[in-house]
DNA sequence: TAGATTGTTAATCGATTAACAATC
DNA sequence: TAGATTGTTAATCGATTAACAATC
């Protein structure tokens, strides 16, 4: 558990860059490391993790490594601390607060689901054109008028605005959030933002695209010679 | 338009094996030449593409090339032509038969979607366990029992599964839909699916690494020394 | 100590970019 | 024909895998 003081030097120089194969890799580390836990696993080898999720272990202990050494030798990795450590370098828990602006079915469905609370993140509100539902609360969540997003988000230091806006007003909603000093957009609206400069990071979830590669999937399998590939 | 003959090789050898990185554009890629297309742009060359779409021209040339010639030397692409190939080459239209399964929040919010339609494939119902909205009608589509999974997959020949179940009866689902002779599940309970061989396209939508990553880059913004990147 | 397993370097592989000859 | 722009090869870059010495 304790280490000794010479082999400290990592964590602190490789703060040069994390490639960006490696980050994307981290929310399933951190999945994967979570459902051990849960099942109380102490520890686990980069071998026997290399199984589970169907990569080599050669990749996990390249990409650990990015971020300083979390295993020990001749042991293996602390489940418990990796999830840790993994949970810090993504973010989570950084007690982020957010808001989502479209209550329609995919903004209602977001507005009920427990996703955003189990990574620390917290939902403030809803923010919608429609008269009729301004004013309400859906799953305990109060829906503003989308006139007031500006103030309300400069008022409560909102960190995220999770747009389920139709795409024609993706952008000028993404305008309004960023001027509010919102620092990320997780954008459902099937549109690329045009956000010149501000630095802002977007997460574009393009459920179109995905259902297209599903079809692509499909289409391609009967053109294989069927091979049987398995493991 | 007509080419000569002997520029005829590239599309018949060139079935060997398009990258997995290539794929993964087609869809971006479609969406942007539908827009240009709706705007009745008529043909467009690789740096004018380029530009818009934030992507190197050597690297669009070279993707394209990937199906075959569909460009011309000296006039670059024609829009309408190169959309209905990538169209096709995604298996968009191909009139595949989905049902979702799990009819909560993000169910019915799939279920109100035209995505599907959009792209030329046909819902036919909804599944639950949920007694209290079986035999009812959710934007249109019946609801039935998970019980009758089965017997309605293989009556109807239905090609695409859409899990928005639990997870914990994600995989249980997941095998009656490969045994009813599915062939393409979109995963939205957020686990792994784990089914052993059978020959079935998998597309996970994991909403919760995507928030992750959000958090991540959210909080990296931070520890930049403020480069003012753009363009 | 001996065995196990990481951290890390070197080798391989694949994907992106640059360059230019082919050709519309 | 001259100009433009693709198709395609070669060069570069980055990511993955293999190997092994360091070390728990």
């Amino acid at each position: 558990m304790d280490k000794n003081q010479s082999t400290q030097r990592a964590a602190e120089t490789t703060r040069t860059a994390v490639p960006a194969a490696v980050i994307k890799r981290l929310p399933r580390y951190h999945r994967f490391l979570g459902e051990l836990l849960r099942e109380g696993r102490g520890r686990i080898s980069s071998a026997e993790l290399s199984k589970i999720m169907g990569v080599t272990a050669s990749q996990i202990r390249q990409d650990l490594n990015c971020f300083g050494g979390f295993g020990q030798q001749g042991y293996g990795y602390n489940i418990e601390y990796l999830y840790g450590k993994i949970s810090e370098l993504l973010g989570v828990n950084e007690a982020y607060r957010a808001v989502i602006v479209g209550a329609g079915n995919l903004g209602k469905a977001l507005a009920a689901s427990r996703m955003f609370e189990r990574r620390g993140v917290k939902k403030l509100a809803l923010f919608d054109v429609d008269k009729s539902i301004i004013g309400t609360k859906i799953y305990g969540l109060p829906v503003y008028s989308i006139d007031d997003l500006h103030d309300f988000c400069t008022e409560n230091s909102v960190d995220i605005g999770v747009l389920t806006v139709p795409k024609e007003a993706a952008n000028s909603v993404a305008t309004t959030l960023v001027l509010a000093g919102v620092r990320g957009i997780w954008n459902y609206a099937s549109t690329e933002l045009t956000l010149g400069g501000g630095n802002v990071a977007i997460e574009n979830i393009h459920l179109g695209d995905s259902l297209m590669t599903l079809c692509y999937e499909i289409k391609s399998q009967g053109e294989m010679p069927s091979d049987g590939d398995e493991e």
